[in-house]
DNA sequence: ACCATTGGCAAAATCGGTTGCGCAACACCT
DNA sequence: AGGTGTTGCGCAACCGATTTTGCCAATGGT
């Protein structure tokens, strides 16, 4: 079956193909009747422009490219779902690249993200450069940062007040009477994990509680490590009676560890993790949690990459949302 | 900052346009000085071929279009990873639709992805109808069937035993003495969900109980529609000791329902769910569930669509994978 | 020494759209 | 009647690659 091509509609209606282009796309007046035949054409051919085409001389796919490093934890999918939503109802598409927080896929991906010629990028980078992301920069793509960003990033950012919400959540184990506090800090090369570190410093600080070096346990964010962090915190001599953890896998992955250690929660140690999810109601314990508005985050991100394509020359401002305390029974 | 394009390259290498497209894709032989002359000029201009230009000669993309109903089910990212991780090591892209199992969304993405010219699709279709993959299947577009199929399908399907599967929960409820079974059905538009329940009434049958339609029930697949389905069957007058629950949203908001109506599980209702979580191992309490092999089902839904773009006249085979049950504490 | 091959590359057509330029027909005005 | 606008649309160049065709020079066979 031959594609049906716009010169194929022109012939059947009778007219050029500048004139179906322009039905097709309003950009010029076409008397009715005319509009009409073209319609009738399109219609009883089955036509269907090729975007390829369009692009090569528009120069603009109506895709925008989004890196994340796995949207197999609902935090990112939700992010995404926020984010596709909005394209959606813009026209744009989405394309989707896992990194894995792995530095060489995420650099692949960008290069394939910009020969695929996407309009624009959101990314949860996990690079911590500017030179990577730069490349589309210099091309004139926006960039939107999700999630994290960096010093010298010089994209609009959207996420939230990490240190605050982490400030919340040690500040809620501190209101509850915990004095020996610990903390999985994640991966301290992300932003986020910084700021949510300094911010749970700065509730411990603020109460004259002393945060000692070993019960601040590093480590990357995949369920395992959340797992072994939280049992190499547990089998020290002197142990902490309340953890914060930073990151909704390393938060399942602990409670995977105090399960096998047998040590139950909150009873030996109190919990308060970040990111909520949906079945942190019925984890057990059920986990209090402070949460983020992921869809929300995704819906602005978005809408800042298409407003950066629409007012090409507008100061897109960074967005930060507030984290929110969801008390359940975990402390 | 312009674009570079092949004449840039072309023009600082001394060759013609030609000898660039040809090195590039080593389509023909070229003397090494020259090629190396080529290189030089690619990798200082930092050119990168643009896959719109491109693929309007080839008629190809290189992406592959993936339709699911919502990745925030763990279930389904976890699937997309599977088909992206042998896609990209293929070099090709994934475009990714979210229908949230409505059919507009469905029929307006997969025209979407039509325009976009993508090589294939793997769609895990709401529609119970061939006729809106059948335009795919018209325009020659190869397409795998995931997770789910329906009757009149004419493409290759990746997915799993359902019945099977489902027959091994229901019996191991019956196993462990429980004689009064209800099941949450789910959505028995999709064939999955049909062959669940017929697995589970097989199951049922061979052990002689009754199956009660009364503690039948089905619903959509959301969080809450498995709360108020659970709440349903636990509100009647003669209440089942065990429920077979056919999808894992469903199962969450099982569990969220129980735990308002201050009913235990397994205590008071015992619980065998479908696919398995990360979080099911911590839930209250760990749910005994069968479990689906995600990521290896996205594999070889991915490897059949690209077999059946190398291979255009081959045959492509179905792929049913088998369900394990893990047993934890929830019956 | 001559013709036939072959090797290496350039030229130009092509893919399917968009868009600047300009023409023809008609209305309006003096 | 002739000039001036206006209306509706066609022509053809162009976007950036791929691919067919064909040219020229070098090689090989007799």
């Amino acid at each position: 079956m031959k594609r049906v091509t716009m010169a194929d509609v022109a012939e059947r209606a009778g007219v050029s193909k500048a004139t179906v282009s322009h039905v097709i796309n309003e950009t010029r007046f076409v008397e009715d009747a005319t509009k009409a035949r073209v319609r009738e054409a399109i219609g009883s051919l089955g036509y269907r422009p090729n975007t390829a085409a369009r692009s090569l001389t528009t120069q603009r796919t109506r895709i925008i490219g989004l890196i994340v490093s796995d949207v197999t934890n609902t935090f990112f999918a939700e992010l995404m779902r926020g984010i596709e939503d909005v394209l959606v109802a813009n026209g744009y598409s989405l394309m989707v690249c896992n990194t894995n927080e792995v530095l060489e896929r995420e650099e692949y991906y960008i290069d394939i993200l910009l020969r695929q010629g996407v309009d624009g990028i959101i990314a949860a980078a996990t690079s911590q450069e500017w030179d990577v992301l730069n490349q589309a920069a210099r091309l004139n793509i926006p960039i939107v940062m999700l999630d994290r960003t960096f010093d010298n990033a010089e994209s609009p950012y959207v996420g939230v007040n990490n240190s605050h919400g982490a400030y919340l959540g040690a500040r809620h184990l501190i209101e509850r009477g915990y004095r020996e506090i610990g903390i999985l800090s994640g991966f301290q090369r992300l932003s986020t994990m910084r700021e949510r570190l300094a911010g749970f410093e700065l509730a411990l600080a603020e109460a004259k509680l002393p945060l000692r070096p070993e019960w601040c346990i590093d480590s990357p964010l995949r369920i395992d490590d959340g797992k072994s962090a939280m049992q190499r915190l547990m089998s020290q001599a002197e142990r902490p009676r309340a953890v914060f953890i930073s990151n909704n896998l390393l938060c399942l992955g602990a409670l995977v560890g105090l399960r096998e250690m047998e040590l139950a929660c909150p009873d030996d140690v109190a919990i308060v993790g970040f990111d909520d999810h949906p079945w942190a109601q019925v984890s057990d314990p059920p986990l209090t949690v402070v949460r983020q508005p992921t869809h929300a985050i995704g819906e602005t991100a978005a809408r800042k990459v298409l407003r950066a394509l629409n007012e090409s020359d507008a100061e897109i401002p960074s967005a930060l949302f507030n984290c929110q305390l969801v008390i359940r029974n975990s402390c």
